[in-house]
DNA sequence: ACAAAAGTGTTTTTTATACACCCATGC
DNA sequence: GCATGGGTGTATAAAAAACACTTTTGT
């Protein structure tokens, strides 16, 4: 990357006033219906000026006292009832122009949204749906356009999503608590598509890695042999921590 | 992760003002001294309170109609002169509290810190030393108490540095547009360590991707054969880009 | 018995690692 | 010649990929 001329321009014409934020945090709500081979996302259909009608990600303004995290887990906690979840922090977008509430005539008010990205368990996420505002879940094939620059942290999010799950065990935040390694390898099918791995493969890898303890319990999904259930075991874990590691 | 009953606590309590922010940017700038074998990183001696006399990360607070990456560039083009470089966001840090100046009776204002990560030539970078703050390159292994959180940013720079040097070729945006292997070898032995490859291999490897031509030139070094000098082709790395590609 | 799903093992190919060795230059 | 750094090749070990095969259930 270059620094341009234009950079440069900018920084000797004497604009000192600085800049007053409005800070939103934007969640990139992620789920994964295996059963139906498809990655959601939660939307938000607006009800207010701008964008209204548009769907958008579940967002909220900062409050006094509130942390960031705070106040995505807020956002969230208004919109569904999960259980288990993996949340991180994806991104900020702050250039001016990104909010048509921003306006000369506002002395400057900017919006900055700093976005964070979620993955919860679709099963046990429960939709709480009240007032007049719709939320719902869409295919992330499917998207429809959404209200400010939400596709680009949209886009933002779906890339986060699928280089985290190489590298990192945030697929068992989201999984129940005793799981069977067809139901792992069912998630990363669903997110990084079929081809990324045999079956009999991503099953000895992931188990040479160490950290999944066999519970010796059985169970039946229909026909065939029963499966066993499996459990993350976080102390034999901790170790792999901070390595760079691959799962897949 | 779990959603703590604290966060749903605090969530009920109506406590809806929104907060007012000031966002700065804090710049984490490394630079590699291949010579002495040493990271090092710009620092900033404040003459100012809160942290007076405190060394920091070099920031400025946004201006009206100023997006943050040219912040982020202007606060740079203010203490070096640099050629190329290399720059990205990293992480925003938003908790109340961060910055003493913050207090119950300034109606909530709070500090909001979007960190960059540049990476610029040490050979190429000039300090731009004016007024009466002083301006200094550090050792990443033997930096002061900072001022704020900048430790905690600093430190996440620096993981950041040492995980995007393996699979993107920042190291050529930072390297003189004509270089020899042996060049980017030391770049990267600074940085990661000089047990992370042999030589021979690291040589092996990178040739093998197909981004690097031979510029036909070659050039001494004092004595032992003449190297030849290779140069970036961005065309042949076009294809790879957004590939999950392993440099070392 | 047979299909379906779980689980194991084996062969082949590719990649990583550790070196040994040759090449071109300065002194 | 010989030390010095540049550059190539090779043997070995490890890991990834492809796929054949066995085991245990439901019907």
């Amino acid at each position: 990357m270059k620094i341009n001329s234009q950079t440069i321009a900018k920084n000797n014409s004497q604009l000192k006033k600085l800049a007053d934020f409005k800070v939103g945090v934007d969640n990139v709500i992620f789920s994964v219906d295996t059963a139906y081979n498809r990655v959601l996302v939660l939307l938000r259909k607006r009800n207010e000026d701008p964008f209204n009608h548009y769907w958008s990600l579940p967002g909220t303004l900062v409050r006094q006292g509130e942390s960031l995290t705070d106040a995505a887990y807020r956002t969230l906690a208004e919109k569904i009832q999960v259980d288990n979840l993996y949340l991180e922090q994806l991104y900020s977008f702050g250039d001016p122009g990104r909010d048509p509430r921003e306006n000369p005539s506002s002395f400057g008010v900017r919006y900055l949204s700093v976005s964070y990205f979620a993955l919860v368990r679709y099963q046990a996420a429960k939709i709480i749906n009240k007032k007049n505002y719709d939320i719902s879940w869409y295919k992330v094939t499917e998207i429809p356009p959404l209200a400010f620059d939400h596709d680009e942290i949209l886009n933002y999010g779906w890339n986060r999503l699928k280089n985290k799950l190489q590298y990192s065990p945030i697929a068992f935040d989201v999984l129940p608590p005793e799981f069977t390694l067809n139901e792992v390898y069912q998630l990363y099918c669903t997110i990084l598509g079929e081809h990324f791995s045999d079956y009999s493969n991503f099953r000895s890898r992931l188990l040479k890695l160490g950290f999944l303890s066999d519970t010796g319990k059985k169970v039946c999904r229909g026909a065939g042999r029963p499966a066993s259930l499996y459990k993350f075991d976080s102390e034999a874990f901790a170790p792999l921590k901070d390595k760079p590691l691959l799962f897949i």
